[in-house]
DNA sequence: GTCTATAGTCCGATAGAC
DNA sequence: GTCTATCGGACTATAGAC
């Protein structure tokens, strides 16, 4: 049953969409287009996903099914706070190098003419969110925990990733930097260290101060 | 001439395109439906646009513009950096909410089939950081900068405020938040505190501690 | 499961009257 | 400066042959 290495026609096609989504935007991107992509033709999008608007939804419900469980791996057992977080945010950082094209398309994609979708979003976020609270902030001393907001909190932390890979063309022009490994090296782990101890807080020595580098 | 109150065709035109883009993308957006938005006719957009694609850069232009101009004001001065940054983006919040789909345009509007429209987000992202850089950083002192990763912390930072506009409909689907003046009182102050301090720094007393509700 | 052909709608841009 | 009418093409989705 399709043990062959080569993607059947399906994934060819979701994968263009992908890319396309990422790159124009799905209200930009025709079925014909994605199509030409993936080498079928026209009719075999709407055959295998029923709708582009479908396609989109299978698109967003994979990359949150991935997020779930990348959540769920790695912030339950007993590590300190400060631990989880570093894990979770590095295993993150990984699933959006996996496929930034799919990340972009997922954070960016606000289809507000598409209700339902929008509500997939809500309730997957929200899912998502939750978990992390749920898993960092009881092991938090109570002094913290009391004078946090989650709701600045929140978009920081998903901006130090998702925005990253949402400006990448951006940034990469305007500051002429690539990103390849070297760029990642220590990437979630420095934004482990800012969430945690701020830009005061990671200029002072706390255990040693080993550099990154 | 034209020291009217109410805003002429151009304006409303403009206008309106905002308000669609930030809704349904900027591909999926038609320049009818635009028009129909403005109460004008089809022709009057690319009459006083030459085209769509023209239209966009004219929204980004002044998104960026008025950008700039709250950098230069509030960074410039010999405050204190943390100062200096607190009160930018208490401006920057507040430039975000008095049009928050302008923003919303702004910033995730990523047209790579336009090179132009790409590469003038890049320069103007890259000015603004820039300046912001070069204001704040210098006064910091020598051990706390040399530890902290630009790269890490000005997505961290874009996020806090970019990622919040972007997500508004989903977060408050997804936690049940009404976005009024009470949820933004200390928002940009909060945030000012975690870049700085840290989770682990919010919590300390600092100086005196007082809180904010 | 894959194709071609096509229906029906909507697109961006422009010409030309006023 | 504003309109209507229209061109040529692209769109999504489906019907029907194989």
């Amino acid at each position: 049953m399709a043990d062959k290495d080569e993607p059947g026609t399906k994934d060819r096609i979701q994968a263009a969409a992908i890319e396309l989504f990422a790159r124009k935007g799905f209200g930009a991107t025709g079925v014909r287009e994605i199509a030409a992509e993936a080498g079928v033709s026209l009719a075999m999008v709407n055959y295998h996903f029923g709708s582009k608007a479908a396609l989109l939804e299978e698109i967003l419900q994979g990359f949150f099914e991935r997020m779930s469980a990348v959540v769920e791996e790695n912030l339950s057992g007993d590590d300190p706070p400060e631990e989880k977080l570093r894990r979770h945010l590095n295993y993150v950082v990984d699933v959006f190098r996996e496929n930034p094209a799919l990340a972009r398309v997922a954070i960016a994609e606000m289809p507000h003419e598409m209700p339902g979708l929008v509500e997939l979003k809500a309730q997957r976020i929200g899912q998502l969110a939750g978990l992390v609270v749920a898993q960092v902030l009881p092991d938090l001393p109570e002094a913290v925990r009391s004078n946090i907001r989650l709701e600045v909190l929140g978009p920081m932390m998903m901006g130090g990733v998702a925005l990253h890979f949402m400006l990448r063309p951006v940034i990469s022009q305007a500051f002429g930097i690539e990103f390849d490994d070297a760029f990642y090296e220590g990437y979630a782990d420095a934004m482990t260290d800012m969430l945690m101890y701020g830009v005061y807080g990671v200029g002072r020595d706390r255990d040693g101060g080993e550099g990154t580098g």
